[in-house]
DNA sequence: TATAATGGTGACAGATTCTGTCATGAACTC
DNA sequence: GAGTTCATGACAGAATCTGTCACCATTATA
C-alpha cells in the first residue's frame, strides 16, 4: 500500500479507537512498529494531537480534542458555511463554548487569499441580524448535555413570579428565539413540562439525589410547544393578512395559527386563564389586523388596559 | 521534496491558478511533466474536479467549482459548524443557494459514525429560531453580487405607498432580520439611501443604462440604519428596564437608545413626521415601560388610536 | 530491585515506490 | 500538415520508504 494511503487509513483508525498501542497498528496495517512510528509522528506534524505515555499500560492517545479527517469543500459551499458561522457571533452565549470561533478562525485562514479576498468582500455585506440582549446563559453546555443524554439536573430557578428556587429537571430541549435561550424541561418539582429562560438559570448541576430519569423516549423538540393550559380558556379571533404575518413571527403562536389561502387567517386555542394579561397586549398591538371573538374575559381585560393606557396618556 | 508535500502543494497551486498547462508545473515544481500529469491523476482520485483540454490552447482547469485544500476540524468545531449551517435552514432565501445545504449533507457524511452518532442525538434537542415567512426574495444572489463589485442594477421595486416602480440601485448591503431580507442601497430614483425588502424586488438585473457606479468607499453595513428623516421631530422618552429589553429587540432603534447603568434608559432622536402612527402603535405596545416626553403630535396620535381600539372592543 | 511493557531514536541495507526518459498516440488549432 | 497539448505505457535508475537491530528512557508491578 502506498504510503499515501496508510497516512490517511492511519488517521481514520486512530481517530475511531481514541487509545490505541503501536503494536496494535503494526498488526492491523500489517507493517512494522517503526514504520508506525514514523507515521505517527508525520501525523503529529499534520495537525494530529498525539499524546503518548511509555511504560506498562501506556500507549498513545488522541488527546483533548481528536481531529476529524480533513474535508475539502468548494468554494462556494466555504462561502456559505463562514457566514453561518459568522451570524452566530450575535450570540452573547452558546453552548458550544469557544469553538465556533475557532472554527471561523480556522476557516478563514486555511482559505487561498483570492478566496479570503471574497470573504471580506463580502463581509460587510451580509448580515444574519439576530437581536442581542444581555442576559448572558452560561449553563447552556450543561443543559445541552442533560437534554443528550437524559440527565437531572438540579438548578436555581429565578422566575418572575415565584422568586429563586430549587428543583430537578431534566431537560429535553433548548432553543435560541429572539436572542434568548429557553430549555425545556420536565420539571420533578411541578411534576410537568415547563419552559425555562436559561439565563434565568443561575446554577445547574448533575443531580446526585438518584432521581429516576425519565424516558423521555421521543418527546423532542416539538415539546417546547407544549404547556397544557391549567384553567383552559377558549380564544377565537380573525386574522387579516397583515395580522397573520404579524402572527408568524411569533413562536408561541405557530401552532394555533391558521393560514388561509388568500393570506388571512385565524387563531382557535385554549390558552391559560393566567396569561389573559399578555394576550390582551397581544391583540392591542394587533390592533385592527385582528377580530377577537372570544373570550369576553379577554375583550374585558384589554378594555381595561385600553383605559389604563387613555389615562396615563391624557 | 517527497511526493505526499508536493501533492499538498500542487493542489494549492492548481486552485489559485484555476487555468494551467502541464509544463508549467513541471518547471514550477522542478519535476518531469510525467510526474506532473501522475500526480494531477491523482488528485482527480482525490476529488478535485480536473478537466482538460488538448490541442493549442488547450490546458487544465479547474473546472466548475474549486475544490479548496482539505481542512481539519475538531469534533467540536464541526459540530459547532454543523448547527451553524443548520440554522440557516430556517432562512426560506439565502444568498448562496443551494450551498449551504450540501456543505451540510458533505459535512455529515464525512464524519465518523460515532460523531454523527452524538450529532443526530443533539439535533432534537438544540435550534436556533429564526421567524420564518412567506417572503421569498429571489434576487439576493445578485444583490450580493451588486454589493460586493459595486455595480448599478435595475430593478422593479413594489413599494407599499407608491405601488411598482422602474428603479436603478447600487446596492450597499443586504442583511437578514425577523426573517424577512433587506437591502440598503443607493436609489438613483430618489437620489438617497434606501432600505428595499428583498421580496417586494420583482426583478433585478444588471444595468445597461450606463449609469456611473457610486464609490461607496466606506459606507457598509452601519449604512443600513441611515434614513435621514424627512420633516424631523423630535421623540423624547424614558424607559423602564424591560422597556429597554423590548427596545433592543428593535433594530431600527439599537442607534437612537441609550441605556443606563441600572438597565433602564432613554430614547432621544429626530423621526419624520410621517412614521407618527408606527411610533403610536410601538409605544403602544410598550404600555407602562415607557413614559413619552414629546413630541405632543405622537401623545395625539396615541391617544386617537386609543380611542379607537376602545372603540372596537366596545 | 528486577522485570516486563511501552515508547523513542539512530543507522543502514534491502524493498518498494517514485521519477525521468522515451515512445506512441490522439485531439485539437491554425 | 505542423505545432501544441494531453494521455498512457514501459522500464531503468533515483529516491524514498521500510524492516531490523541495537540501545535508551520511563513506568508499573511482582
Amino acid at each position: 500500500m502506498p504510503k499515501s494511503k496508510r497516512l490517511m487509513e492511519l488517521m481514520m483508525t486512530v481517530n475511531r479507537k481514541r487509545r490505541f498501542k503501536v503494536q496494535e497498528l503494526a498488526d492491523e496495517f500489517g507493517v512494522s512498529t517503526r514504520t508506525i512510528l514514523r507515521d505517527l509522528q508525520e501525523l503529529s506534524e499534520l495537525g494530529v494531537p498525539l499524546y503518548s505515555e511509555v511504560g506498562p499500560h501506556g500507549g498513545y492517545q488522541v488527546v483533548r480534542e481528536r481531529v476529524l479527517p480533513p474535508i475539502a469543500f468548494t468554494e462556494e459551499e466555504a462561502v456559505a458555511m463562514f457566514f453561518a458561522v459568522h451570524a452566530l457571533r450575535h450570540y452573547s452565549s452558546l453552548p458550544f463554548e469557544a469553538e465556533s470561533a475557532s472554527a471561523l478562525n480556522k476557516f478563514y485562514l486555511h482559505m487561498p487569499g483570492d478566496v479570503r479576498d471574497r470573504i471580506d468582500g463580502m463581509k460587510n455585506r451580509v448580515d444574519f441580524i439576530t437581536p442581542t440582549r444581555r442576559g448572558d446563559a452560561p449553563c447552556l453546555a450543561i443543559l445541552l448535555d442533560a437534554a443528550v443524554h437524559r440527565k437531572v439536573l438540579s438548578v436555581e430557578y429565578e422566575s418572575t413570579e415565584e422568586g429563586t428556587s430549587s428543583r430537578r429537571i431534566q431537560p429535553v430541549c433548548i432553543y435560541a428565539n429572539n436572542g434568548l435561550w429557553y430549555c425545556t424541561a420536565y420539571c420533578f418539582l411541578r411534576e410537568g413540562y415547563r419552559v425555562f429562560r436559561c439565563d434565568r438559570i443561575r446554577e445547574a448541576e448533575f443531580d446526585v439525589s438518584g432521581t429516576e430519569p425519565l424516558d423521555l423516549g421521543d418527546v423532542n423538540l416539538s415539546r417546547r410547544e407544549v404547556a397544557e393550559p391549567r384553567e383552559p380558556v377558549r380564544l377565537r379571533a380573525e386574522l387579516s393578512p397583515s395580522g397573520v404575518q404579524r402572527c408568524e413571527v411569533e413562536l408561541w403562536l405557530a401552532r394555533m395559527l391558521q393560514v388561509r389561502e388568500d393570506g388571512s387567517g385565524a387563531i382557535d386555542t385554549d390558552v391559560s386563564r393566567a396569561d389573559i394579561p399578555f394576550y390582551a397586549e397581544f391583540f392591542i398591538g394587533l390592533g385592527n389586523e385582528a377580530v377577537l371573538e372570544e373570550p369576553e374575559e379577554l375583550k374585558d381585560s384589554i378594555r381595561r388596559r385600553l383605559s389604563e393606557l387613555l389615562a396615563r396618556y391624557q
